[in-house]
DNA sequence: GTCTATAGGTGGATAGAC
DNA sequence: GTCTATCCACCTATAGAC
């Protein structure tokens, strides 16, 4: 085994322990255990504990941030660029089930120990463009002018994580058993989302009208 | 200091601890000095750390359980119930700032060492309502019918927890500083979730045409 | 690069005085 | 009920042989 084999499985098997434990209650011999190798390597490639966290996130999110930047560079009209950030969300997510649940551990824990702005960035790159394509699509008469462009885009880009952040609990919720939503169920809640984000963002022809229901039969 | 205070300010400080650092990542220690206590009484009022964190969720969830529960006894029209429950989720997040923090831990935790039932008794009870309250509300005609109520159901709730969840980052997003957003933002993004989820559950007046854009001007 | 052995430190928990 | 003292287990990290 040479040295990248060496430090590729201890990363994979501290993504996974991490993601499924937390950090804290993840100890280095749990690690070199699932990797299969002895847990004082873990010192010889990162130096740390922590040192092992950081470069672990920073693989995770550098490559997803990538994919992200590269899927929203043909800019798009906004509805067929809403649909492909959440299907870009749920492929990542489905392909790669820890993600959301380091996500979640970095979102309540940031600015305390860790990662720190792998993900600021992360967010940032892709939430600042998002913004300007649902203003672009409220300027267009595509969406509707009556919602700040910021937080429509922190829902639409809530719908897909969280689902998978509480897939344990949304597995009971689904009857789905305790494992949570297999496969496909996932990839129908991505398409769901697509359409919930996107009937939630759309201009109404007639629109005063709609929001308020027949009253007083 | 009788033993119910006691007892109170040591389930106060570590709901905090175990809010901002995790389970795992906090002491006893900790919690006796923040409580101004000694920390053996953790184990005389609760026996271990895990029994004092049980205490803590059941405490928590179960007063918020029964606001939610009361709220939506008196069955209102489905789009009232849906801004109603959207609602309670901010007013509940935003009085207390623990809550979805350790919700989040929760979640992603879940089926490990701690909590378990609370959570899902609380997740069951409140969203099998809802989905019958979509149900209902897509055969009225009030909602659209082409969406599954129990994927609808999960994206109307999960909006507001996602925002506090995510506050830290939300706030470098919405550029309101490292503390995140102040009340009120959170406030008005809880107005907005409303609408958001009304938005994309209402029904058309002219379906089909709308969900395509112009296209090939 | 990989392993063994172990140092050094901390955390949860208990016994027992008050 | 509350405090002090302490035990034991365990975890991170390092030194050093191979």
């Amino acid at each position: 085994m040479n040295d990248q084999d060496t430090s590729d499985s201890i990363l994979d098997a501290a993504e996974e322990l991490f993601a499924k434990q937390g950090f804290a209650a993840t100890t280095t011999k749990q690690i070199g255990s699932a990797a299969g190798v002895n847990p004082a390597l873990i010192h010889y490639y990162f130096g740390n504990k922590e040192g092992l966290y950081r470069s672990l996130l920073g693989r995770l999110f550098e490559s997803i941030m990538a994919r992200g930047a590269e899927q929203l560079a043909t800019s798009p009209p906004p509805d067929a660029a809403v649909r492909a950030l959440i299907g870009i969300q749920s492929d990542t997510m489905v392909a790669h089930p820890s993600f959301p649940r380091l996500l979640a551990r970095e979102l309540v824990d940031h600015g305390m120990t860790h990662a720190g702005d792998s993900l600021s960035r992360l967010s940032e790159t892709l939430f600042r463009r998002l913004c300007e394509l649902i203003r672009g699509g409220q300027e267009a008469g595509l969406f509707r002018r009556d919602m700040d462009p910021r937080f429509a885009a922190v829902s639409v880009v809530s719908l897909v994580p969280y689902f998978h952040i509480a897939r344990p609990v949304v597995g009971i919720l689904l009857e789905s058993g305790p494992e949570g939503p297999d496969e496909e169920a996932m990839r129908a809640y991505g398409r769901h989302a697509a359409e919930f984000a996107l009937a939630a963002l759309a201009a109404r022809p007639d629109a005063r009208a709609t929001t308020e229901p027949a009253e007083s039969g």
